[in-house]
DNA sequence: TGGATTGACCGTAACGGTTCAGAACCAATT
DNA sequence: AATTGGTTCTGAACCGTTACGGTCAATCCA
């Protein structure tokens, strides 16, 4: 297979069009609309263009021209190569995706380093509007998106007005899962969350920066489990709750061993991401506690894994989010659109929570 | 969080400099170029442009000045989605988008249908190249990649002539795991691949179709197989060879299942992807065959699930191979730069394979 | 037959920037 | 006093295309 030879980049639909004899105009439309010209002189034309190498209308100016760019901006608050890891973002990519695919959009990943504050690749990409997945209300690569003109959908967080998005009631969410576990008869939680500041906070959480944390989900699913607990007299401010700044397996392993060492007497870990749980899961095998007999691990998400364990965590449509978010976003021109969209969760009950074990089991076995 | 008021779209570079009396010159250099102007007057710019809700250059109108994008474009065989959920592809995504981050490239993913034979999509895409991920030999959107005056690297296949590329060796990688099961004993073997051709033909595969597959990888994975087979006398021609279009983990069972009921005396199934290769264990599994004593099953990549299963294999870096893709493309200006990367495989022992049966154990047992 | 319609094509004006070669000005040096 | 150098800013060209509003001749219809 040989590649055609390649001109260096001299053709341009003008000098075509001068080939030709004939107006920049009608070499365009030869191109992109090919009613408006005899079949004869488009086949004269196409065919010049083969023989001078001219590779069709360039795309950008195009876009110039046009004001499409024929593509979705998708802003994260992690590296890239990131997102190609967690599954619940991989989850949400593929329905974004999907519904781009759909439109014959494609899909620009914007290049951000989230230890810099270095804007300019924002301002550089060329696309129609802009998705961002779940970053912290005082992103600045999220205040950049906002200053360009073009529509722009929010998934998850953080909650701006004015701005579309599409999310679901994280506090409702983990509500019903915290009443379980009360019904179930745990009174003393542990909490493992995900950060909960664009800066490092590894270790405990007090209640002040629970509060004021700037990751509107974090937030609001420590909100829902004040709001469980709360309502049955459990004072939330003995609860302890540990932050990790990078969301991996190990992270809950060693925010578990943490929580565990400073409060062995704990009867069930409540974590904010399944990722997070299965790190928990981890720590606790290697402490020889069974889980669910000596402890009880819930998680949030829904991912494949937790599936494959039996973790009891919520379950949430993150392809449904993604491609709504898309489809959101590519609708931006109806203005009897939805401007927000909440998708519902889904209790998976697994097999990770029980009831605690009354003092007598605790040593005197069940 | 409020957003800030948004103006429809009336400022612009030229606009502002009206609005300021300075010459559009001072005001791009204001963003680009501060040291060319007094730190007092880009000030007054800068809050004139806050003023009137500028957002800054438009970066389609700045990329067809300055003939850079900005990002890279990513081509690949499959629908956008599917890419999200085959592993290798992911880890080579992954790999891609960290090259792509440390240069500060966007990365572009085209939507393309493959289904179809729309190459629209490839001429619209605003990139300052192109990445090809695992296309057929005669994929029209290759082609229509090709046609465009930037730069391009192909990952995996084909192989085009002129066209810069990364891959491994897959002939000699996959010889090297057969000439393992020979040395095992293993003579009597079925192979499972992937698809050879765009057209669908889920079934055996004849010599014929083997040699003129247009998936490159395939081919030389066949071809490797045929050498080391052949070389200790084994009839290629009589081989069974079964072909699935889709790849995952029921189509490598399907296959495993009309493989072994075609030739049911199949010592070993050779897999040409570790998904295939996981559901021949799983239809393996289903039929009461214990691997690797009743069968011997080998895949190809080194993806994680294979791994956890102890998967025989040959592990790739797949990674790697995708950053050194966006390298290779992003480095094309220079012409010292290697046209041609063959990344290192290693053959990853595993559990799933061993010596055959013999005809009386296969009687009386082992 | 004559007015209206249609098909095929064209000229001009954006689209919104960046770039480069200077101009204007001022201070310091020769 | 003339030269040099540096800073700050400007004018005009250019990037390659498509939108818009035409022109002009051929065809249609009653």
């Amino acid at each position: 297979m040989a590649r055609s030879t390649h001109v260096r980049r001299p053709a341009t639909l003008a000098s075509l069009a001068a080939e030709l004899g004939v107006s920049r105009t009608t070499v365009s439309n030869a191109y992109n609309r090919p009613d408006q010209l005899s079949p004869e002189l488009r086949r004269r034309v196409l065919e010049t263009a083969r023989r001078l190498g001219y590779p069709g209308p360039d795309p950008v100016a195009r876009s110039l021209r046009t004001r499409k760019a024929g593509a979705v901006g998708l802003l994260l608050t992690e590296n890239l190569s990131y997102a190609f890891r967690d599954p619940a973002a991989l989850g949400f990519l593929e329905g974004l995706a999907l519904a781009c695919e759909g439109a014959g959009q494609g899909l620009h990943l914007v290049p951000v380093n989230p230890e810099r504050e270095d804007v300019a690749a924002v301002h550089r990409a060329g696309v129609d509007g802009f998705v961002v997945y779940s970053v912290p209300d005082d992103d600045p690569h999220l205040a950049a998106v906002l200053s360009r003109p073009v529509p722009t959908v929010v998934a998850d967080q953080p909650h701006v007005e004015g701005v579309d998005r599409v999310g679901i009631d994280d506090r409702a969410a983990i509500t019903a899962l915290a009443k379980r576990l009360i019904s179930l008869g745990h009174r003393r939680v542990g909490v493992l969350c995900m950060r909960l500041t664009r800066d490092r906070n590894d270790g405990f959480v007090t209640t002040e920066r629970a509060e004021t944390a700037t990751f509107h989900v974090q937030r609001a699913r420590l909100a829902g489990l004040t709001d469980a607990f709360g309502a049955v007299g459990v004072d939330w401010g003995r609860v302890p709750v540990v932050e990790r700044f990078d969301h991996s397996i190990a992270s809950g392993a060693s925010a578990a061993a943490q929580l565990l060492d400073a409060d062995p007497h704990v009867t069930a870990l409540i974590c904010t991401s399944d990722i997070l749980a299965l790190g928990a899961l981890a720590e606790a095998r290697r402490r020889g506690l069974r889980v669910p007999q000596d402890l009880t691990v819930t998680g949030f998400d829904g991912i494949a894994d937790a599936d494959r364990v039996g973790l009891t965590t919520v379950r949430q449509p993150v392809l449904e989010k993604g491609r709504a978010a898309g489809k959101l976003l590519l609708a931006s021109v109806d203005p009897t659109r939805p401007r927000e969209i909440t998708l519902n969760t889904e209790l998976v009950p697994g097999s990770t929570a029980a009831p605690p074990r009354t003092a007598e089991e605790r040593w005197f076995g069940p």
